[in-house]
DNA sequence: CGAGGAGCGA
DNA sequence: ACGTCGCTCCTCGA
């Protein structure tokens, strides 16, 4: 495998040449010259960025792994680049249908609205929109912004029981984010010839280490909501021999989180595949049988104590006091204690020595951790803890595409890789394939041998929707 | 064109 | 003041 230096050397033209997206106009859609050219492209812009960051982290301290994750991320270059040729198919006729629907919707929700007011103003301006509610229909505010006072969800959701207003403006707005930002965006993205959408994925540019898409984006891709959910079965495979196949991390971050501080009770509850929301809601809630209601209390608590959240934050996630949360919180460190141990550890070796490490050595340089001014010390003590936790999940899924891409193309598989949500990979799995499931799963799992093992969900359909969780 | 408000995902 | 990050949309004023 050539170092990313060398590859830096070898493309750089390319990538002077093609800055950011202007490389696509040149782009001849014919398909030999997509698999030559485009890929020299893309990789040379990958392997500039990735650079350029690396160069600034050679100017810090060396430190031990930096090799291991250098070679990591110059191997997932090549991946990423095989990845972005795959592209995804969309059934661009059913799209447009959901663009109808969703119009005939609007419109009548649009009509409504001017009704209520006896007013045609733009639904779309936050500016009019208060006007019309706090000073036209004197509804009282709830939430200060910089400016005024905010006609945002949260906001709204606060008054629509009084005022029905606010819960028709509240799907209008839903529809016209699904609309534009989905449904239109794809379809412009969408190449007319191959019916196929070209995303780009950035390895370098988030500071977290995650990946970034863009051109479309597709790693925020509605899903819950009937329209949304009808917005990704249009995202189908791109011939009847091939099905879509995801592959999913469950829980991973709470299980990196038990392999960083060994809590011996976290570490146990994964070892007995136990089902952690319920571990935690038996201890939170007093051991009795637990109502679908206190499991789902619970892992929001699992879920926000590993962001390192205040009381205040976890008591408006699930509309509670917060005295209350507070005491959950308690709770999840009196029962998961070694969590707690860690983090404090953690935080003082970043006291010391000014950076926090994840798994595998990366580190990160943390600058206010003793700032006088409480909340940038607190955000920067919430970073510290976070980072860890983030940034190794999101090396194991890195790796686990490297062995996964290496797996198709040693064997020359005509199943495909196209597609990664931070903790999701999507293929597209051919029909004489399927046993590719089984050897998919087992290398995500174990591709970093964790006590508390990694757990992979896959689910197989003919496009990208899947059952709600 | 950029700031600000808003909203989608992980 | 009280998860983080990234991408995209729209408006509005310079």
């Amino acid at each position: 495998m050539p170092k990313l230096y060398d590859i830096k050397l070898k493309e750089y033209i390319f990538s002077t040449r093609f800055k950011n997206n202007d490389f696509k106009d040149f782009i001849d859609f014919s398909d030999d010259f997509v698999v030559s050219e485009q890929s020299d492209i893309l990789s040379a812009e990958k392997a500039f960025f990735a650079w350029e960051k690396y160069a600034q982290i050679d100017s810090e301290k060396p430190f031990p792994s930096q090799e291991f994750i250098f070679d990591m991320e110059a191997k997932l270059l090549m991946v990423l680049a095989r990845m972005e040729l795959n592209w995804f198919k969309i059934d661009s006729g059913r799209l447009k249908e959901i663009w109808v629907e969703i119009e005939e919707r609007i419109k009548s929700l649009e009509m409504e609205i001017y009704d209520l007011v006896w007013e045609k103003f733009n639904l779309n301006s936050p500016k009019q929109l208060q006007v019309i509610l706090f000073e036209k229909l004197n509804i009282p505010t709830t939430k200060k912004i910089k400016t005024w006072f905010s006609v945002d969800n949260e906001a709204l959701e606060y008054i629509w029981q009084k005022y029905p207003i606010a819960s028709i403006i509240l799907e209008h707005r839903g529809l016209r984010k699904l609309q534009t930002t989905y449904v239109e965006w794809l379809l412009k993205t969408l190449n007319p010839n191959t019916k196929k959408i070209h995303t780009t994925f950035n390895q370098t540019w988030a500071s977290t280490w995650r990946m970034s898409s863009e051109n479309p984006n597709l790693q925020n891709i509605p899903a819950g909501n009937w329209y949304a959910e009808e917005i990704k079965s249009c995202f189908i495979s791109s011939s009847p021999d091939y099905k879509i196949m995801v592959a999913d991390y469950s829980q991973v971050e709470i299980r990196v989180l038990a392999n960083l501080s060994q809590d011996p009770i976290l570490l146990d509850a994964f070892k007995a595949w136990e089902d952690i929301h319920t571990r935690t809601a038996k201890f939170l809630f007093w051991d009795k049988e637990i109502t679908s209601e206190e499991r789902r209390r619970a892992k929001t608590v699992n879920f926000w104590v590993i962001y390192w959240i205040s009381g205040f934050g976890l008591s408006k996630q699930i509309g509670i006091w917060p005295a209350e949360a507070g005491i959950y919180i308690d709770k999840f460190y009196e029962l998961y204690s070694w969590v707690k141990k860690y983090n404090e550890e953690l935080l003082v070796k970043a006291r010391e020595n000014g950076y926090v490490e994840t798994f595998f050595w990366r580190r990160r340089y943390i600058n206010n951790l003793n700032d006088a001014n409480r909340i940038i010390k607190w955000q920067a003590e919430r970073e510290a803890v976070n980072m860890p936790i983030q940034w190794t999940a999101a090396d194991v899924i890195k790796l686990a595409m490297i062995q996964i891409d290496k797996l198709l193309n040693t064997w020359n598989y005509k199943s495909k890789m196209i597609l990664q949500v931070h903790d999701e990979l999507v293929f597209e799995l051919y029909k004489d394939e399927l046993f590719l499931e089984e050897k998919i799963k087992e290398i995500m799992e174990n591709v970093v041998p964790f006590e508390a093992k990694l757990l992979v969900e896959i689910w197989v359909w003919d496009n990208w929707k899947k059952a709600k969780k």
